[in-house]
DNA sequence: GTTTCTCTACTCGGATATCTGATGTCCGAGTGCACGCGG
DNA sequence: CCGCGTGCACTCGGACATCAGATATCCGAGTAGAGAAAC
């Protein structure tokens, strides 16, 4: 069980979103930039929140991506989900369907003891995601770090201002 | 994140074999007959729950597989890492490094807000599994199908016996 | 000077390669049992 | 009849294919803004 790189890529790209939602949008080439990411791959990656409603895309120049609404209501959950699919990760296949008292017709989903094991544990990883937000990060990286954020926004101006 | 295949498989496994486990191995190939799975395939996910102590093989004729301890000492979380590995599903690069004001000596697995996040989730992950044992699904098959136990032996010994 | 049109540069978005790891298969090493042979 | 040796069938264990999905890249559609031309 792995989970994609860009999970950790979005999570941070939405943090300097969260920084800089002046209205005004950030382009994929830019957050590329600031975490020396390839910057075609990131922005497959970031179309993957638009599709999921964490981000808002706008096309052509001074484009960009922002925050669709506001940090606080954006949960690292959504960020995850968005990047690694709704889907639950344990697969039940119903194997007991084919054991000899197996009934191919039940859900097992819900009648095999061990699917539901497995639910229940991936239950708990999403609750602890859904409690944190995209802004509750952001407050904590600035407590931490607090020049953080002056140096993201300050870098992002300086690459959008000399086009070195 | 998907986990693998395996995973489901070792488990009913391990049910069965704590069932079955009157020091008496079942082999891969019963098991696999069983539910109507892959034998070398499963043998080889049945392989790594022996590197990982999970399980005990026995060579040659009359020989396969049996717990390694009692079953109420095995719990569902041994099993999924034994299968996945030890790793966590969150891989922090540490790309904040390669930031601005980034710095490359820091652990960022311990500072960085984000893989904190992500770790905390999956401790809540593990802690879940960690609570339930092989015993204890078995109990709970028990309770909701009395005739499981004793299908899956007769099925084994039908097959054990009975050269079709 | 102002308005309008055009052109350009920049952005997202999806289609397209490549590569790692999961899935599935095969064969060799080792071993306990059965059978046969000799005492 | 009993003990021993040999052969065999069965098992695990790891090496070897195959395939799906993650990773990475490229090019086209669309657009905002700058600049030029006309009024």
């Amino acid at each position: 069980m792995k989970l994609n790189q860009g999970v950790e890529w979005a999570l941070h790209c939405c943090v300097n979103l969260a920084w800089a939602s002046a209205g005004e949008p950030i382009s994929s080439g830019r957050l590329a930039e600031l975490y020396k990411l390839p910057p075609a791959y990131l922005n497959k990656q970031l179309q993957c929140l638009v599709r999921a409603g964490v981000l808002q895309s706008v096309s052509g120049p001074r484009g960009g991506f922002q925050l669709a609404r506001r940090a606080d209501r954006i949960s690292v959950l959504d960020v995850v989900l968005a990047i690694e699919g709704r889907d639950l990760a344990f697969r039940c296949d119903g194997i007991l369907a084919n054991c000899p008292g197996g009934d191919a017709e039940q859900d097992y989903l819900r009648s095999c003891i061990i699917a539901q094991s497995m639910r229940q544990a991936e239950l708990a990883w999403r609750t602890e995601l859904a409690r944190q937000t995209v802004a509750g990060i952001a407050q904590s990286l600035e407590r931490r770090f607090p020049q953080a954020r002056a140096d993201s926004l300050a870098q992002l101006r300086a690459s959008s201002d000399g086009r070195d």
